[in-house]
DNA sequence: GATGAATGAGCCTTCATTCAT
DNA sequence: GATGAATGAAGGCTCATTCAT
C-alpha cells in the first residue's frame, strides 16, 4: 500500500526544475522543447506532466523558488549588525551569482519571458518589489547609523540599486569582456559614492 | 522596362521596419507573426519576403538602424565644448527615450532576442561596444577638464554607466511605478557622485 | 492465503460500472478519462485495470448489463395476460426511462459509440435484435387476440416501434422542450393507430 | 495582381467539406485526424487551416450547409398544392437520403457530436426546430384540407414525425437488415394512420 | 513588383495502459 | 489486492517561408 510520498514528489519536481533551468539557460525558454526537458530530467514526455501542468508552470516554479531564496536571504540579512556592510555584502553575492553562467542566463531568460507572459511578469514584479523593499529597509537602518545620505529617499535609492544590479546582468548579455568577479569592487565603489553623505561636486 | 528603384526599395523597407517595430514592441518578437507584420505594413506575405529574407533580417535591420542613430548622435556629441555636460545631456536623452513605451519595449525585446540569436547578439554587442567607446571618450575628455575622477579607468567607468542605462530599461519591465522622466535628476546624481573626484568616506 | 472472492470481484465491477455510467452520461464516452472513472469509483488507475481490461470493456459491460435487464423485463412481459396492454405498458416504461436524464444520455452515448466500436456495435445490435424479437412476439400474440392488424408483418412492425423508441431518445438530444412523461399518451396513440385494424377514436 | 477569388475560396471549402464528410462518415468525427482530411482533400496539413479555423469549424460548416439545404427544401415544399402529399413526399426523400450510407452515417455522427459540442448542439437544435416548424406548417395546411386529424396539435405531431425520422437513422446504426428504400411504404403507412382522422381499414 | 495560396516540419499536451512496489 | 508513477504514441494546430500567377 504505497502512499503518495511527498518527499519523492518534491524531489522529482526539483529534478525537473534543475533540468529545465539548465535547458532554458542554454537555449532559451521558447527554444527549449518539453521533450528536451524530459530527456535532461531522464523521464518520458508524458511523465513530466504529472509534476507540472505545463511548460509555463515550470518557469513559474523556477521564479517562485528564486523568490523564496531571495526572501530567505534578506530575512537573514535583516538581522545583520551593520546594515551598510550587509548591503555591500549583498552586492558581492549578486556579483558571485552573476558569475555563474547558468544562473545569469536563466535570470535574463526569466526577465525576457516576464515581458511576454503575464503570470511570470507578475511573479517577477512581486519578487522585484520584495527585493527593493529589503534594500530600502537596509538603507533606512544604515541612515540611522549615519552611513547613508539622509537626504536620499530610501525607496528611490533602492530602486536605483536594483537598476544597477539588473544592469550587471544586461552586461553579461551584451559585453563578453564583462567579468563579474573582477567588477565587484567597482560596484561597491559606485554604490558607496552614490549613498555617501559627503557632498560631491 | 523599369529599373529597380532603390528609392522605392528603401522606402518599402522603412515601412516594414516601422510596422515590425511596433508589432515587436507590442507583442514581442517571437509572438509576432510575419502575417501580423504584413498586415501592419499593408502588404502581402509574399511581398514582405522580397524586401527581407527572413523575419530575423527585420530585427537585424532594426538593430542596425539603431546603431546608425546612436553613432550619429555620438558623432555630434563628440564636438561638444563641455564633455561632462555632454555626458549628462546624453543621460537625459536616454531617459527621454526610456519614457517612450514603444522604444523601451523594443529595446528590451532586442536585448532578449540578442541572447538567443547569434546574429542579433553580435550586432547588439557591436552597438554596445561603440556606445561604451563613445562614453569612454567623453570621460577621457572630461578628465582633462578635471571634471571626472582621474583615478577611474574610462573604459570601466563607461561600462558601468552603460550598465546603469541598461538597468533603467530593466526597471521598465519589472517596476510599473518607475517613471523615467521623473528619475532624470537621480540618474544625473548617481553618475555625478560616481565620477566625482571628491573622495567619499 | 485467501482465495479470489468472486463476490467482492463482482461488487467492485458494479462499483466501476456505476461510476463510469455516470461519467459517460455526464461528459460522453470519449471525453471521459479513465482517471475520472477512477476518481468517481474511488480507486487507483492501476486497480481499475484489474477489473476491466480496457476502457472499452467497461462500456461493453454496461451494454451487456442493459441487455440482461431488457431480456429479464421481456421474459416477464411474455407471460402477461393481454399482450397488447403489455406492449403499451412497455412503451410507458420506455418513456419513464427516457425521463431519467442519466439513463437517456447514457443510451445516446452507447448508440454513438456503437457506430465507432465494432464490439459495442455488435452487442448493441444483438440487444436490439432481442428487443425487436420480443416486441414481435407480443405483436403476434396480440394478433391472435385480434388487437393488432393481422395484415402487418410482426417483425417489420416491431422494427418500426423500435425506431419510434430510438426516436424518443434522439428527441432528448435535440429538442430541449421534449418531456417524455408528458408525451406518454401520444406514443400510445401513435402505436395504437399504427397497429389497429379497427377504426380508432 | 491577383485578387482574392471568392469563387475559388468557396470551391476549396466545398472540397474540404466533401472530403471531411466522407472521412467523418467512414471513421467518425473524433477518430478522423486533420491529416486524413487533408489527404482526402489533396492538400497539405497547414493549408486546411486557411479555410477552416479548426476541425470543429468543419463540422459546423457541414451542419450549417445541411441546414441551408433543409430550409431550401421546405421553402419549395411550402408552395406545394397538396400539403399532405408534400409531407408524404418529404418522408420519401428522407428515406432516400437514409439509403445513402455516407449521408446517414454523417447524420448519426453529427447527432453524436451534438451531444458533446455545444456549438454543434445549438446548430443541430436550431436545424431541428426549423424542420419541425416546417412540418407543423404542412400539417396545419393539411388540416384545413381535412386530410389530417384536426384534434392533433400540429407542433406535437410534427415532433413525433421528427422522432420517427430520427428513429430511421438510428435503425441504420443498429439493425443491418433495415433497408430504407424498402421501408418507404411502411413509413407512409405509419404517418398516415397516425394523422388520419378517418378510420383506416 | 505584387498577391495570397500552399507547404510541411515541429511542438505541447493528453491519456489509455503498464509496471514496480 | 492495491497504489500511483511511468510510458509513449498520437493529434490538432502554428507559422516562417516558397511558389504559381
Amino acid at each position: 500500500m504505497r502512499k503518495i510520498d511527498p518527499e519523492r514528489q518534491r524531489a522529482k519536481r526539483r529534478q525537473i526544475i534543475e533540468a529545465a533551468g539548465t535547458c532554458f539557460a542554454r537555449r532559451g525558454f521558447h527554444a527549449t522543447t518539453t521533450a528536451e526537458i524530459c530527456a535532461a530530467a531522464g523521464m518520458s514526455p508524458g511523465n513530466l506532466f504529472h509534476y507540472f501542468d505545463s511548460k509555463n508552470a515550470i518557469i513559474e516554479a523556477i521564479v517562485e523558488e528564486e523568490r523564496r531564496d531571495t526572501a530567505a536571504y534578506f530575512a537573514e540579512l535583516g538581522t545583520a549588525p551593520d546594515p551598510f556592510d550587509a548591503l555591500l555584502g549583498f552586492l558581492d553575492v549578486v556579483m558571485a551569482l552573476a558569475a555563474d553562467e547558468t544562473y545569469s542566463r536563466l535570470t535574463l531568460e526569466i526577465a525576457a519571458e516576464a515581458m511576454r507572459n503575464p503570470a511570470i511578469g507578475a511573479l517577477t514584479a512581486a519578487n522585484d518589489a520584495e527585493t527593493r523593499a529589503a534594500i530600502a529597509a537596509l538603507l533606512r537602518a544604515a541612515m540611522t547609523h549615519g552611513r547613508v545620505d539622509a537626504d536620499l529617499d530610501p525607496e528611490q535609492a533602492a530602486t536605483w540599486i536594483a537598476a544597477l544590479i539588473d544592469g550587471v546582468f544586461s552586461r553579461l548579455a551584451v559585453d563578453p569582456s564583462f567579468a563579474p568577479e573582477r567588477e565587484k569592487p567597482m560596484l561597491r565603489l559606485i554604490v558607496s559614492r552614490f549613498l555617501s553623505s559627503r557632498r560631491p561636486v
